[in-house]
DNA sequence: AACCACGCCAACCGCGTTTGA
DNA sequence: TTCAAACGCGGTTGGCGTGGT
């Protein structure tokens, strides 16, 4: 049985919305309410389907929406309960006053994801890639181990590449202090070279986290409380750290701390217990932590892997944190 | 000046869930 | 209890603006 459409495709108008329109629904809606949406157009003389003027209002005209900048605040919190909730866009925009789902998930897709991939991060799980593939290996038979560096490159190379060398390149080539008059055939060597050496590092870190799986952490390193762990990549000196009250997002991520409410000890390890979240959060978190620890499955626990001293892929980590969107 | 590539974001689409007759 | 209608959510698309060549 096929779903019915919710309005006379034919009859209504799509695309862009216009002051005039806005006006309509806008006063419509103030006199009216928001009761039957499919009644909406109908009674505010809209050539639009219900569901059009529901989005409009929802994301566009609702008086109580913030229209600017996300702030810093917004950002950590973002990124934060998506760690933990994963794409429940409604879930985190309902932190954030004035947001829409359709907001946050705008803001998440252009903006936040780069981000992370940027600084070696999975935007998936929040865990750094290089951990990923070293947890994939041990999981492996050795047989299928040999080829995983390979793959991986496969699967990386293109984003890693565009972010470790091609913009990171050129902003350090402009930096420079280069002799006036370096050809450009000058430049294009440097990057050459550059995109080799960075094909080679990420190359010998994959092979080595797979072939060097006994130098996994005991536990889970991006987890601000726990025993100190070597990256087994590179060295990792002084981290987790031993302040709780580390940012997502460090220095490296544009903020400078911000004093946001938000806490990784609210969803360390098995405890979300963050008190200023709202609605039907604590619930989701504490589902999420229950499967997790049936499971192991990783549900981002904060994701606290941001230590400048780490190195990932033999890149130092200050190199990968380096603002370059 | 023209063209192209890319990023951003508003809007759409389809599906799952909820509601109410 | 069933089922159609409405609602809500997340993924995707398309158009516009901007910067680079």
């Amino acid at each position: 049985m096929g779903r019915i459409p919710c309005c006379e495709k034919d009859n209504v108008k799509r695309g862009q919305w216009t002051p005039e329109e806005d006006n309509k629904l806008a006063s419509y809606i103030a006199q009216h309410g928001t009761r039957n949406w499919r009644l909406i157009p109908k009674n505010a003389g809209l050539q639009r389907c219900g569901k059009s003027c529901r989005l409009r209002w929802t994301n566009y005209l609702r008086p109580d929406l913030k229209h600017g900048e996300f702030s810093e605040a917004e950002e950590q919190t973002i990124m934060r309960l998506h760690a933990v909730l994963g794409n429940r866009w409604s879930i985190i925009a309902a932190q954030l006053p004035g947001r829409t789902d359709n907001d946050v998930k705008n803001y998440w897709n252009t903006k936040l994801k780069k981000k992370l991939s940027g600084m070696g991060i999975d935007p998936v799980t929040h865990k750094p890639f290089s951990h990923l593939m070293a947890e994939i290996a041990t999981a492996l038979p050795p047989p299928h181990v040999a080829h995983l560096a390979e793959a991986a490159l496969g699967c990386f190379k293109d984003e890693m590449l565009h972010l470790l060398t091609k913009k990171r390149v050129d902003f350090q080539l402009h930096q420079s202090s280069a002799p006036q008059g370096a050809s450009t055939s000058t430049s294009l060597t440097a990057k050459s070279d550059e995109k080799e050496d960075a094909v080679e590092k990420i190359r010998l870190g994959l092979s080595r986290a797979i072939l060097e799986p006994d130098m996994l952490p005991p536990s889970k390193p991006w987890e601000p409380m726990g025993a100190p762990a070597m990256n087994f990549i590179g060295a990792c000196s002084g981290f987790p750290p031993s302040a709780p009250e580390f940012q997502y997002g460090h220095s490296g991520f544009g903020d400078e701390g911000d004093g946001s409410p938000w806490n990784p000890s609210m969803c360390a390890g098995g405890a979300c217990t963050a008190g200023n979240q709202r609605g039907r959060l604590d619930g989701i978190i504490e589902e999420e932590n229950g499967e997790e620890s049936k499971g192991e499955k990783d549900s981002g626990s904060g994701s606290s892997i941001f230590n400048p001293d780490c190195v990932l892929w033999d890149l130092p980590a200050d190199d990968l944190m380096n603002p370059i969107m």
